[in-house]
DNA sequence: ACATTAACGATGA
DNA sequence: TCATCGTTAATGT
């Protein structure tokens, strides 16, 4: 294990939209972005609280949800390791529209939102890195719905795994998934038993393997081919 | 049809 | 011991 804090650099360091930023700029960075631990079930933001950061998740697994007035609740969003997110509200400055929590032990990044919006005003590659992850969040929300609508309930799984790999989203998903079925099955839109089909059958294609509380993806790219559709 | 909830036992950490 | 998994049965749309 390592000690806390210790690897808050490193992160920030290897962070995709590092290489848009100066020495400078960096090195603010590094003074304002704090480091937070949180237990698995634990919440990162509440729901309606005021977004004063960018986050980054530094370890673990987060998730983006939203609960019902009738108890049930449901997943917009996984968030793996090296995801920032959280740029939305934090544009807007409006209070946050839905709960993040740690579906697992988590390490979460915080850079204040002054300076995030000062990167953008600062530095132009900053800002088209910005631009380019908004676009990427839009791109999948539109084939979700496309998933939805055209496709099964497999391919709607594959999907939903295969986008925790997303290039601009999530550059840097560990091949094991360490996540529940109960997990897959909020992100998926699906209860735990059909999540629980769904990966049987994908493992039976051979695109990725079961265990206890881990996904093993051991095909990507048959992952995207069979999200888009298949005999 | 096909998805959902409920329920059960089995199994892994 | 508790969380997770695999499965089946009843129920709902």
């Amino acid at each position: 294990m390592t000690v806390p804090g210790s690897n808050l650099r490193d992160f920030l360091e290897s962070s995709p939209w590092r290489t848009s930023l100066t020495p400078e700029q960096m090195e603010r960075v590094r003074a304002d972005t704090t480091m937070r631990t949180f237990d698995a079930g634990a919440t990162v933001c509440l729901r309606g609280s005021p977004a004063l950061h960018w986050m980054g998740v530094v370890d673990g697994m987060l998730k983006v949800d939203t609960i019902a007035a009738d108890g049930r609740s449901t997943t917009f969003a996984g968030v793996p390791a090296g995801a920032w997110f959280g740029e939305g509200a934090a544009l807007k400055g409006e209070p946050r529209p839905y709960a993040v929590v740690a579906i697992r032990d988590s390490t979460v990044a915080f850079m204040p939102r002054q300076t995030f919006l000062w990167l953008i005003d600062e530095s132009r590659g900053f800002s088209r890195w910005v631009i380019d992850q908004l676009n990427a969040r839009l791109g999948h929300y539109v084939a979700l719905i496309e998933s939805f609508r055209l496709q099964d309930v497999t391919a709607r799984v594959a999907y939903c795994v295969s986008e925790l790999f997303n290039p601009q989203l999530y550059p840097s998903t560990d091949r094991q998934l360490v996540i529940s079925q109960e997990e897959i099955g909020r992100l998926s839109g699906l209860a735990r038993q059909n999540a629980n089909r769904a990966l049987h059958k994908l493992e039976e294609a051979g695109l990725l393997r079961i265990r206890y509380g881990v996904i093993e993806v051991l095909d990507l790219e048959g992952l995207q081919r069979f999200a888009q559709g298949h005999g």
